[in-house]
DNA sequence: ATGATTTCATTAGCTAAGCTAATTATATAG
DNA sequence: CTATATAATTAGCTTAGCTAATGAAATCAT
């Protein structure tokens, strides 16, 4: 064991890898009646609390005007509220409402539980592994942006 | 060290971290005129070989309209061919031409060395880990999609 | 202070990709 | 031979992305 690894190797099996996970959990969130775009934004909101729209939109990696619409969706459906910013009038910070919160928390126990549960038989070690490798990749993926 | 791995918070990080790689990968295939559908259509036909149009479908887990549309786009491109099954007259195999390889090879090879840069200055024993993840990841996957 | 530039957000209009429902053509079963 | 099932397409809708144009406010340079 222990061949040298092959980090291009490496790159395409952790990539495959990822996609395929991601894939296996788009049908899970349907049945909230949120999609994709809404439960990423929510988790945006939701853990870096309320944010202007440029923001949010570098946040997610978009361009301005998708947030602004996906906001106004949002905004109707009483998912994310509207605040003027004191300092400058141009500005709006966004915040997610209660119903938002409940929403994207049951929308991401949904998918946490899909996955815990998939991890169910693991050993001890294999969990660790898992783990170490999820820092690994967070940090690959800030050296990608950084790129 | 090695306190007990909590299985929902591994969830949760391995979670997080797949969504962070892929988000940062997306902007790597603008450059090459492809987009993700196409390229993600193009490796299932890249590996797997010509495939009917339903087949293709279930193997990217959209619905069958979808793809049909995608590939007669793709048609026009000459990314794809089609060609009648010898069987049976409903179906028409779909197979990739030398330059939708081409194109693809190029697109994978941008993803890959995104990551590839990105792992550089990992251990061999990191690699290691990334590497066994990828195959748990892979399970987990494929748990998902049969629970 | 005023005029020019930059920045924040929205709107309009386009494209791509997903869906369902309806249609056509072919296979298969009773 | 008729009925049913399957493969693919088409039509029509939705959502999420984009750019370009616009409006409104802030900042900067005279």
């Amino acid at each position: 064991m222990k061949s040298k690894p092959d980090p291009q190797a490496v790159a395409d099996h952790i990539h495959s890898a990822a996609i395929h996970l991601l894939r296996s959990l788009k049908g899970k969130d349907k049945m909230l009646g949120i999609n994709p775009a809404q439960l990423s934004a929510l988790s945006v909101l939701y853990f870096l609390g309320p944010l202007t729209i440029s923001r949010l939109a570098a946040a997610e990696g978009v361009k301005l005007p998708t947030i602004s619409r996906l906001v106004k969706d949002m905004a109707r459906g009483q998912l994310v509220m509207r605040e003027k910013a004191e300092n400058d009038a141009r500005s709006t910070y966004i915040s997610i409402t209660p119903k938002g919160k409940a929403l994207f928390e049951r929308g991401r126990i949904n998918r946490l539980m899909a996955i815990t549960t998939a991890l169910e038989n693991l050993t001890d070690e294999n969990l660790e592994t898992l783990a170490k490798a999820a820092t690994l990749m967070e940090n690959a993926a800030k050296a990608v942006c950084e790129a």
